[in-house]
Order: structure tokens, then sequence, then C-alpha cells
DNA sequence: TATATTTGATTAAACGATTAATCACTTTGG
DNA sequence: CCAAAGTGATTAATCGTTTAATCAAATATA
């Protein structure tokens, strides 16, 4: 690569070979009508010359960009690199750009950022939005990643699911009195969790959900859980609904000398990179974010196909497919509850509590 | 805003006014000679008419596109969120948009990230080198963040002295015999706080370092770092060079039994999110990301600006700014060595509720 | 053989902003 | 009073690509 040369344009290697910039243009977008020789005569040129498109031209023409735009309106969230360079690297194999809009968690910006996205004339984008806050209309295709319950939703983990395994995790370990741990109440990801995870438990098991937002509000940001008076309570596992409230749980639990796992079992939801780092390492269920990130980069793409041809058409990418399963990771947070008899293959013997 | 339309163009600005598009491009970029009361009147209708400038017809014709990249080749660092947020935000203020490359830490496929954001016409870049790796001419105007101690820096934290308020910090708390934990020997930005540490603590106090990277190539990642056989050594404060480390290092003491702080203290560097919820909470510091994003944001444009006229000239951004400031934040994780005295001075605690 | 049709290429007009060159008028200056 | 300088606008070219319209020549059809 010839670096620092203004790179070669069509009309270049259309003078070189003596041909058209259209004819150029024909052969090597493969559209209109040009030999094979020819095509192939000009593919090597170009490839000879070091021809490099201009996207703002082909954008000028086309009113197309290549470029979508990523809005985490939440942009604190840890799971950000993770759900970044899936979206890139998808983005990158579909051929498009990916810019951030960040918003500071506050609605205005959030706004703001959009219409900066827009102006910069982005062909669509991915939203991931914060607790189940809506993205209304505006005017350029949408692909909405959140959770299957959401209406609008484009695609997403299979949240509930996520929550049926761990629960049936925690259950399979003997686990009878469950605490479930979730921060708000408007979240859909959240609310499917906590369903899946009841459900996974089964009625056999006592379950209660710590709402942390509550909590927060009264108590002030960072309170103790209080969890330690919970395992004297008689809860052996701790189900927390993402990993930032496990590792809360963790070493709160930890502070107070309960053991982790032997007098409880700690798990969380998204395998964060800390997840695996921290003493005992915590059970967690891992989102398969390359798929969904295909999948968004794709139905996006569709969408925004359509918004070229047929006008008025809904502009929020949607998409069929079943959630995508999560993937359980069992770590040393979760083992056998302190007094139980464990089940491990059938549940032939019920207890001896 | 009518949103939906085709934003209206110059051309219908000029024809709305019967003027020439010269004209308007002149008042509203105040570059050319327009009466201040036609100025003002094409201001008006433009604003009417909303005006949307395409930023393609720009880059076409200037040859700048007004977007940067931002290359952040470990992407998994937990401080991504962070710095993304003040890039964007800095990039924002300064009318740039930013393009995201990931390279999953692999060198190819950072080349390749770094290839696409050229050929989408970034007028420039800001790079987060990973582990002391080198950016060679790219021909594009290039802002580094790195460590001052790093040839080429652009701007970047003052690790040095970072490590020097928590060393003294730690001192003045009676610890006497302190482990500083990091992790590559190669990273400029380690080396620097373990400097400063070590200046901070002075030479009346015993300290070591703990490289995790060595040990965990001979007992594989994640192993233990046999932190509580270290308090049993004698050492009551372990000062970990990035917050991750700090956290590992705080839940293996909990899980030995050890008690934070009150058998042992533990500091981190990087204020992550997780660092103010954990229990307890982890003393660290904070890096001032906004100043520094700004910073590269501007060097960056004088960069871009001299790319235009001189041509040959360096194209790495420099800026004889100081290292920015860290600051300290006490939380729980740190406090009086066990059965040392404490000099009372340095007590400020963040959250003494 | 005269007329369609297909093939392979060219022409030229966009897309929307920027900008050097130009022009018609005033205003100044000597 | 006439040349020089200044003012406020216009003209027209340009950036690099796409694409509808056109065209010439070869091939097929009647």
């Amino acid at each position: 690569m010839n670096i620092g040369r203004p790179p070669a344009t069509m009309t270049e290697i259309a003078a070189a070979l003596g041909v058209s910039s259209a004819t150029v243009s024909n052969a090597l977008s493969g559209k209109g009508r040009v030999s094979a020789e020819l095509s192939a005569k000009i593919r090597q040129a170009a490839e000879e010359l070091g021809y490099v498109p201009s996207h703002a031209a082909r954008a000028l023409r086309t009113g197309r960009t290549g470029v979508i735009g990523l809005v985490l309106p939440d942009i604190s969230n840890p799971l950000f690199p993770q759900i970044a360079q899936a979206i890139e690297q998808a983005a990158a194999a579909a051929g498009y750009g990916v810019l951030i809009a960040d918003s500071r968690g506050e609605t205005a910006q959030q706004t703001a950022a959009i219409g900066r996205l827009i102006e910069r004339g982005v062909d669509g984008m991915i939203v991931v939005p914060r607790r189940g806050s809506r993205i209304g209309d505006i005017g350029t295709p949408v692909a909405i990643i959140d959770s299957p319950s959401t209406p609008g939703n484009t695609v997403s983990s299979d949240h509930r699911n996520g929550g049926v395994q761990m629960g049936r995790h925690l259950a399979s370990l003997g686990h009878r009195k469950v605490l479930l741990i979730a921060h708000s109440r408007e979240s859909n990801v959240q609310n499917d969790r906590i369903g899946g995870l009841e459900a996974g438990l089964g009625k056999d098991i006592r379950c209660e959900t710590l709402w942390v937002g509550d909590l927060e509000n009264s108590h002030g940001a960072g309170c103790a859980l209080g969890l330690a008076a919970r395992v004297a309570d008689g809860f052996t596992g701790f189900a927390a609904v993402y990993d930032l409230l496990a590792l809360r749980a963790l070493t709160e639990l930890q502070r107070d000398g309960v053991d982790v796992p032997l007098q409880a079992s700690v798990s969380g939801f998204d395998d964060l990179v800390w997840s695996s780092v921290v003493m005992p390492s915590i059970t967690t269920l891992r989102q398969d974010l390359a798929t969904i990130a295909e999948c968004a980069v794709e139905a996006l793409g569709d969408a925004i196909a359509d918004s070229q041809t047929a006008t008025g058409d809904p502009l929020v990418a949607r998409q069929n497919r079943e959630g995508v399963p999560m993937m359980l990771v069992a770590r040393q947070s979760t083992g056998p509850a302190a007094g139980a008899v464990v089940s491990a293959v059938s549940n032939a013997r019920e207890d001896s509590r």
C-alpha cells in the first residue's frame, strides 16, 4: 500500500485504461454491462493503482453513508465494551462503520445525541434502550436490542430462559430458599430474568425478590443489602439479575463472614470481565452478543433497504427470531446448599432437612 | 423540526430568497463578503426551512469528514465506557463524530480496523495503545493517550503522581510493609504507577511488587495470588495498579478470611464502576477523563489543521501539557494498619455517613 | 434484406457544498 | 476627473461516484 499518497480515483483508472469512468464504476460494482475481459482488466488496474472508493462521493450520490449509529443511553453500563465490540465486528462485516452516541443517561442528552447522528447522515441506528424507555419514530431505521417482551424489539437474548437455566442450576444444588436480587422494576430485561428464575426454581422453592432500587431510595446509593441477615434467615441462594449486583452481594457476604459457596451461593448475569477473576469466581449467564449483533445489523440493513423503496413503512426493524439463547457458565460462587442433600441425577431423594 | 422530510439544501434557500447558493454558503460560514442584512435574512431562512448541512457534500468538497476514529486496542478494558463517553462528549463539542474501531486485542485485527477507519476517511484518530505497543506512521493525524513517559504521547493522566498520592495515603495510615500488585512489565502506565507508589511510600517502607502476568504464565489465568500468606508474612497494604486487580485482591483476601480494612488495606486505580459498590468499597484514584479527552481532541484538531497545510509534518499530535492530575477517592477498603499508630492527617473519607 | 434485439460501451447529469475568479457598482484618492 | 481600491454579490468549476439515457455495433428475427 502506498501510504500517504492521495488514493486513486475511478476517473484515474478510467484514464489509465482509456475507458469511461462509468464503465469503471459498473465493472467494480458489477451492476451495468461490462465484458468479462474488460471487467477483469479494470479490477486489476484498480488493485495496482491502489484504488480506494470515496465514501463521501458515494454518500453524496446515493444518499447512503454506510454508517450506522450505536446508541447506548446508559453508557456506563459495564456490558458496553462487549456490545460495542460485537456490533462493530458485525457492522464491519456488513460494510458499515459505527458512530457512537452518548447521552450520559439523560433523556435530553440522548435526544441531542440521536440528533447529531442523524445530522451526520447515519443510515440507521442500533439502540439498547435504557430501562424500558421507548424510542419514538425518528425518521430513521432503528433496530432495538432489549428483551423479547419489549414491543418493537428486534433481537435480544432469551433472558427468561436464562433465568430458567439459572433457577434449575440452583434448584439442582439443593437450594430451597433463594433471594432474587434486582434493581429496577421498570426494566424489561430484569423482569424477564426474574420471571425465568422463578419458573426455573419451581414452586417448591421459596423465593423472594429484593429490589435494590427501592432500597437505595430509602437508604442511599451503595447501601448494604443486609444479606447476612438473610442467611441467618435460611436463605442459601442469592441470584442477582446482573453481575454488578452479584458482585455486590458476594463482597457483602464475604465481608460479613459468610463463606461463598459453602454457606451461600451467588449468581449473576452477563459474564462481565471481573466475574471470572473474582474469588470465588462468579457463576453467571453469558449472552451470545456476536449473534445478537449480527441479527441486529442484518435486520437494520433490511430496514434501511426498505426505507429506500417504500416510504411510510415502519422504520423499526423487526425480526421474528426467537430470543438468542444464553449460556450458563458455572464457576465457584455456586455450590451445594448448606445442609442439603443434592440430587445429582434424579430427584428421588427429596430432602433431609 | 420537520422529521421525515428531506432536509432543505443551500440551493433551496438560495432559490427561496432569490440569491445565489454561493452567497448562502458564505453567509452561513461567515467566510466571504455578505452584507449584514442579507446574511441575517439567509440565516433566518435556513432556520425556517430546517436546513441541515450535508456532511457528505462538504466532505467531498473539502476532503474532511468531520469524523475521528477511536481506537481502543484492548476494548475489553473496563475503562472503555468512560473513555468512550468522554471522547464522544469532547468530540461532539468540537464538531466531530466518533467512529469506533475494534481489534479484539489482536495486532492483525488492529491494523485492519485502523485501515477501515482510514478508508472511511476519518480526519484523524485517537489511540489508547495496548500495553506499550507503538503506533507507526499511518498517514493520518493521531493523538495518543497513554502515559507521560511514552514517547509521542499526546496527553494522559499523571499516573506517577497518582501513585505518589496513593503511596502517601497508605504511608499515613501506618502501613510499613506494602505489596504492589501489577500485571505487565511492558505497560508504561503500570510502570509509572508502580514508580509513583514506591516514591510516595518512601524508603522507610518495605515494598515488593507482584507481577500477576508472570504468575499467570506459570499458574494459569485467574490463579490465586496467595495474598493471605503475605498477610501472615506481615504485609498490611495491597496497592493494585488498577481496580480489576484490586478487586481480585480484595475478594481473595475476604474469601480467605482476612478482614478488609481491619487486617489489610486494598487500593486500586481508575475508579471503575464497581469500586464504589463493592463491600468494602475500594479506595482508588480517579482519572480526569473529561479533561484528557478535551486535550486529546483539541490536539488532534490542531494536527488535522496542520496536516492540511504543511505536508511532511509529524502527524502525531504533541501537547506539552503536564500530566493531568488524578484524584484520590478514599473509601472503605483502606484503613489504619493493624497495630500501627496513625498520623491523623489524611483521613478525609468520601463517605463518612 | 430490412427490422428488432442484445451487447458493451459512452455521455452527461446529477448529488450539495465550497471557492477561485469575475463582475457591476461605489467609494476614495491624487 | 479619472484611476485605484473596496464592496457585495454572482458564475462556474470542482470534489468522485452513480445512473438514466443514449449510441454504435453485432446478432437475432421475420
